[in-house]
DNA sequence: CTTGCGGCGAGACGGTGTATCGCAACAGTA
DNA sequence: TACTGTTGCGATACACCGTCTCGCCGCAAG
């Protein structure tokens, strides 16, 4: 048997890499959620047994890990600083931003420290904006209000956005009609305030609930940054 | 045999009930965290079988929005309505309390819409405390706004407060010591600002942080409910 | 007493994360 | 070159999960 009648050896996968590991993991959840990540899964999209993965990780929460500091990377900042006021508001657009494109970050934003090298270099270029704006307290205070507010703001946004798309409500008329439930919930008048808001509010995108917010906290930063700390 | 000789029935349970089963559930998840809840040990503990539970509930997802609802109770305000900044105020330090008896309520809070009675009755109380002080877009996002920065920063203090326990540092200690790695990161010189926050940074105790943010957010509130919209 | 029905729960199913361990392939040595 | 020691891979196993199916048992009606 000649060489020509034998075929090429099958093209072994790349071997194995964090990277990998983390793309094939990443693309799983963009896919399916974050429950449509399992190790088993992620394996056989690279070609190689479940327990292959322990080498590179040693548990299923260290991959989680490893996605959130991989999006960081869609969150740094992409030219070089501004104010400080563009950098919070930045970050927390661009934050919002990943967690669109990647849903399954709401579901982890905030759940575990962040400590891998993206997320430290977020938050280092974060604090270098506001560096010497005010002392080291008053700007940690700044950060995290901000962080904590974008945290929570994106989680609900994600939240409703997967209530609607379940219901098959369009995004406007959700905040009136949201279901039978609570529609029969309000009509109860246990809920007086409550229903003359759904009934009477104006339909408000959940983008521009997000700026709004956004710039009343900023505006709070703003107060403590202008003047020296109490 | 006479009637002496034979025992008694075993007492039945009580007949199942949505409140017993919550109540079950809540308190594996007080004991073990969300992960130990499981029907099958909800069930268990009821002395019943798993299936039994599906009459009351559909999917597990059910039985966490339950569990987030009744956590709800301990939510509502005690007394009668004070000011708007007290209302506000009280919501998000009464949040964070149940988080911290219920630590697992920080994984669910902000994962999935809150549309039960509790919830409602906890919204509904909130937005009456500041029903007639601007018009209703102004309301609406004043209470969002303050809802997701107690989100987000109940968030991060259950997963800093998990991260410590891990390691076993104290939480003092935690800020500036951070287990090796974040030592080792530090020193890569890649994040000078960073390190120098944490190496000069004053500690910060979790609730000192989450109330300076939370009157940095209500500052805000008030800058916008003081005057007229914009 | 018989019969029909309805609901309960045992068992099954397909999946999960992870521990174990036999084997095969390789490196080093005689 | 032949042998041996070691290492690391991955098949197999295990315990557990949420949920579906369906046979059986107890009760109501005739």
């Amino acid at each position: 048997m000649t060489v020509w009648d034998r075929p090429e050896p099958p093209t072994r996968p790349a071997p194995l890499d964090r990277q990998r590991i983390v793309a094939a993991a990443v693309a799983l959840a963009d896919e399916g959620g974050l429950e449509a990540v399992s190790l088993r899964k992620v394996a056989a999209r690279l070609d190689v047994g479940p327990m292959r993965l322990y080498g590179y990780i040693s548990t299923k929460e260290e991959l989680f890990d490893l996605m959130v500091d991989e999006v960081h990377a869609e969150i740094l900042p992409d030219g070089r600083p501004g104010d400080w006021r563009e950098a919070l508001h930045g970050h927390a657009v661009r934050t919002r931003q990943a967690a669109l494109r990647h849903e399954w970050l709401a579901d982890l934003l905030g759940g575990r420290p962040s400590l891998g090298p993206n997320a430290l270099a977020v938050t280092e270029r974060t604090l270098a904006a506001l560096d010497g704006l005010a002392d080291l307290d008053t700007v940690t205070h700044a950060v995290q209000t901000v962080g904590a507010y974008t945290t929570g703001a994106i989680r609900r946004e994600i939240a409703q956005l997967r209530a609607e798309r379940a219901t098959g409500l369009s995004e406007l008329d959700w905040q009136r009609a949201y279901g039978p439930h609570v529609s029969r919930m309000l009509a109860t008048g246990r809920y007086p305030t409550l229903a003359r808001f759904v009934h009477d509010g104006r339909e408000v995108t959940a983008e521009e609930s997000f700026a709004t917010g956004l710039e009343w906290v900023l505006d709070a930063v703003a107060a403590r940054l202008d003047r020296p700390p109490a």
